[in-house]
DNA sequence: TAGATTGTTAATCGATTAACAATC
DNA sequence: TAGATTGTTAATCGATTAACAATC
């Protein structure tokens, strides 16, 4: 088998972004683009673009630049976009509501199949098109329902417990919205979505303008 | 006036990292910690943790380590923590209304003063304290409650003429959950939260581990 | 004092950009 | 064919890690 080299993070980061200008520029029917187009467009340099993509394969052709349609469903199919992923939320707070709810996920293969928290008055609750459940009925609830990714949307004292359950009954990924950070074995992925974090950034920005006009 | 040399976005990017370790050593009544013992606890490099800090100042001492509370409240005034920041959100859906009780915000200082929508069937909806008010009582909002971070949770074609109205009338920073890029005067921020292209990511990654294991 | 650990310089590594031959 | 634009190598830039003198 050939061993394939790794993508560094750095391009995995930015693929998402392309397949969404990608998709604008599908909608709008346009059929080619050049990789200098793209760059104004994106605000990155054409070099970069033609690298990222190069690390994949080589989609475009000289004197031409790129097929927008075909380069859309490529990316798609590298992004794993091409086939259905079923999702379970635990924690059915604001945050798991609002995730449950979220029609975009969709239409990207995601499928929200199931939710579940530990408190015992929100069981049987509604939510969209399904009821809340508790937690002690996932590792059954998985294996019936083949589902891949775990979304964690709840305290962080409880996270890693239940991330250790998901993980033990064969959960393979996770999205972690909690303010923590998980221990599980490496080969399970995780994704952090740290609001808290990305607000204190926006504060930092915010802080450094505001001191640097103060001077002034 | 001295100039400050910039600091990079990947120093900015870790500094709530270690602010929220910190804390957690602080609840737990440690300290002092070397950077050797908290690179463990991270999982850095004990030198990238020195290497951060010092862009900002000596605040350790040889021999010793770092005092785990005036570390804490220094990276805290670092990332403007110290005072309060209004914050407005814009889309009373559900990730409006999951962000706007949000108990962690207030912790940090970012109070949320007001919720907006376009929609007149929400009008007066009571979401926690507050009452969703239509997107044309916000310029007058803005002045009266001193606003200086506006939150986008709405559809990404309407976000960037929200964003425009919000700048317009004197924000400095947007919260950007719309999936779009927003085309702002360079001085204001913007820190985009795209949960699809976290998705997206997670998918690559596992797709990747996927095709790994099914050759073996 | 001796040991520990910082702050900081130097070395390494990796990512981005520039350049251009290949080729459609 | 001539012009456009890729794919890819080489050069540059920036970020991370290693090393160690300074010092508490």
């Amino acid at each position: 088998m050939l061993e394939e080299k790794a993508i560094s993070q750095a391009v995995i980061r930015r693929l998402p972004r392309y397949y969404r200008y990608l998709g604008e520029l599908k909608e709008q029917k346009v059929e080619r683009i050049s990789s200098g187009d793209l760059s104004k467009k994106m605000k990155v340099t054409a070099s970069q673009i033609r690298q990222d993509l190069n690390n994949f394969g080589g989609f475009g052709q000289q004197g031409y630049g790129y097929n927008v349609e075909s380069l859309y469903a490529e990316i798609g199919k590298i992004l794993g976009l091409d086939r259905g992923h079923n999702v379970i939320i635990v924690g059915a707070g604001n945050l798991g509501h609002a995730l449950s709810n979220y029609r975009d996920f969709e239409k990207r293969g995601f499928l929200v199949v199931g939710i579940f928290d530990n408190n015992t008055e929100l069981e049987g609750k509604e939510i969209g098109s399904m009821k809340v459940q508790m937690i002690d009925k996932i590792p059954d609830f998985i294996r019936a329902n083949n589902v891949e990714i775990g979304a964690l949307t709840l305290p962080k004292d409880q996270a890693q417990e239940v991330a250790a359950l998901l993980v033990a009954n064969g959960i393979k990924a996770l999205w972690n919205f909690a303010h923590t950070d998980l221990d599980v074995p490496k080969d399970v992925i995780v994704e952090n979505v740290h609001l808290s974090e990305s607000l204190m950034r926006l504060s930092y920005n915010l802080s450094q303008y505001q001191a640097k006009h103060k001077n002034k």
